[in-house]
DNA sequence: GCAAAAGTGTTAGAAGTACACCCATGA
DNA sequence: TCATGGGTGTACTTCTAACACTTTTGC
């Protein structure tokens, strides 16, 4: 479908993003993976890849990731951020990926090296989610079961993991993108495990959840578990911003020193 | 002289990367900024841009950085990070930019939009490198009084002191690529309050030094002060090392949960 | 009643912050 | 002797980390 909409445009050929999407269900971290069109393959983890596309002429870096999350996966509008950029000469080395990428584009010249500007999103894994990416062919992959993917994708991805735990560290906020509107204390725990890779105290984290006061419990409690049902939290983003500003200037920082 | 060496080679039009070179004189921070050739002006501070060049087809991003730091300062071999990509299709909207860049490479077709990569590099800035900036017609430009930049040269700039203080977070050893390989208690706070943007309180800040192994205290102290002598400390990146392990991975990483 | 996960407090040590005076040197 | 910046210790607060048992629920 993106290919009638867009082959009129003017593709640059030597510029690329790719979107490194991360979902949570709650218990794993999963990566929004799409196939490499025109390969049909039993096994589901191989001949697979990022959401990319080159990009067009007219459009900025940040469009481009957007408007390519919204062609392969129906994503509208969610928060990009831009992390690394690939331009190794050796990333275009597999000729199925230049095949690729030449037939995709509908391109009459030969595909040199391509420099991708990578991004990374953080989402809820929700119903409307998962269903606009059954409808594009896409799908979302446990990150320990990632097989080998197009190009240098995998190490894409090993990057966008590096790079969240840094973010996070300054952007606490973050982490709730993941989660879904109401959690529990578990998979807030679980989910931090996973991004800082330690196991984390339970009493500590729960001190800590009640002293942060964006995190506000609910009434609600799970139901149908055969065990004592947990409580459900929200994360309160206006709460959020009247402590920590909203502001990412140079200024108004903390140091350790 | 760059244009000797490399004219023959096959510059990418739509790819460059640029440099943010940082240094320390004791008592500012200093950007290294060269002239745009073909452009005489007797104001210091205009007609300036970072050292950056559009990338050639064999070269890899890093390679291409470290290559225009070799052209056009002399500089070999530093540590350079890739910090961000700069691609709005806005960045080349000045004639004399692209006018420039058209010149410079010998291009026989209209430039269209440049994507960048920039680096960041902190450096030392000695007699050594003083010396080889000046025989390049480059400069160190103090960050209070950098004027108006080619392209989207000032921004740039602007987004890599952001990324330094979230860069010295996980890498604390960063900041002494900056500092002289003797240098004081004073050098190093102004430095750091510099980076942080904060008063540091000097006796927290020495009892801080005191207890960092690396930071060892030398014998020597200054001479012709107007005042009570100094001491010098050096870094000891050995011992650095061993505290701090070397690995970058996915593990071993602390959180302040 | 039992399996399975939820939830709850205290204590000790480490790290961070605030604060005021004497010291060494050159002019 | 004075102007200038260098260097030092203590008390208080906050953060971090270690640790074990009771509660609720479905089967």
């Amino acid at each position: 479908m993106q290919n009638e909409l867009t082959k009129e445009m003017l593709a640059n050929p030597h510029v690329s993003v790719d979107c490194v999407v991360i979902g949570f269900d709650g218990e794993d971290l999963r990566v929004l993976l799409v196939r490499q069109i025109g390969k049909k393959s039993s096994e589901m983890a191989h001949n697979m890849k990022l959401p990319g596309s080159l990009i067009y002429d007219h459009e900025d870096l940040d469009e481009a990731a957007q408007r390519v999350l919204n062609e392969l996966a129906g994503i509208k509008s969610l928060n990009l951020i831009q992390f690394h950029a690939f331009g190794s000469k050796n990333r275009t080395h597999d000729p199925k990926d230049v095949n690729w990428v030449e037939h995709f584009h509908h391109m009459d010249r030969k595909v040199e090296r391509i420099v991708t500007i990578a991004y990374l999103a953080m989402v809820k894994i929700n119903k409307k989610l998962t269903q606009l990416s059954d409808e594009h062919e896409a799908c979302w992959i446990k990150t320990t079961e990632i097989g080998e993917l197009a190009f240098d994708h995998n190490q894409i991805i090993e990057e966008a993991f590096l790079f969240i735990r840094q973010y996070v560290a300054s952007n606490p906020a973050a982490l709730f993108d993941l989660l879904p509107h109401k959690f529990t204390a578990a998979q807030m725990r679980r989910l931090y495990e996973l991004t800082y890779n330690r196991k984390m105290d339970v009493r500590n984290f729960h001190k800590k959840i009640s002293m942060m006061e964006y995190i506000v419990p609910l009434e609600e409690k799970q139901t149908g578990v055969p065990h004592r049902a947990a409580r459900y939290y929200k994360f309160d983003k206006k709460t959020y911003n009247k402590i920590h500003g909203t502001n990412k200037s140079f200024k108004n920082n903390s140091s350790t020193l």
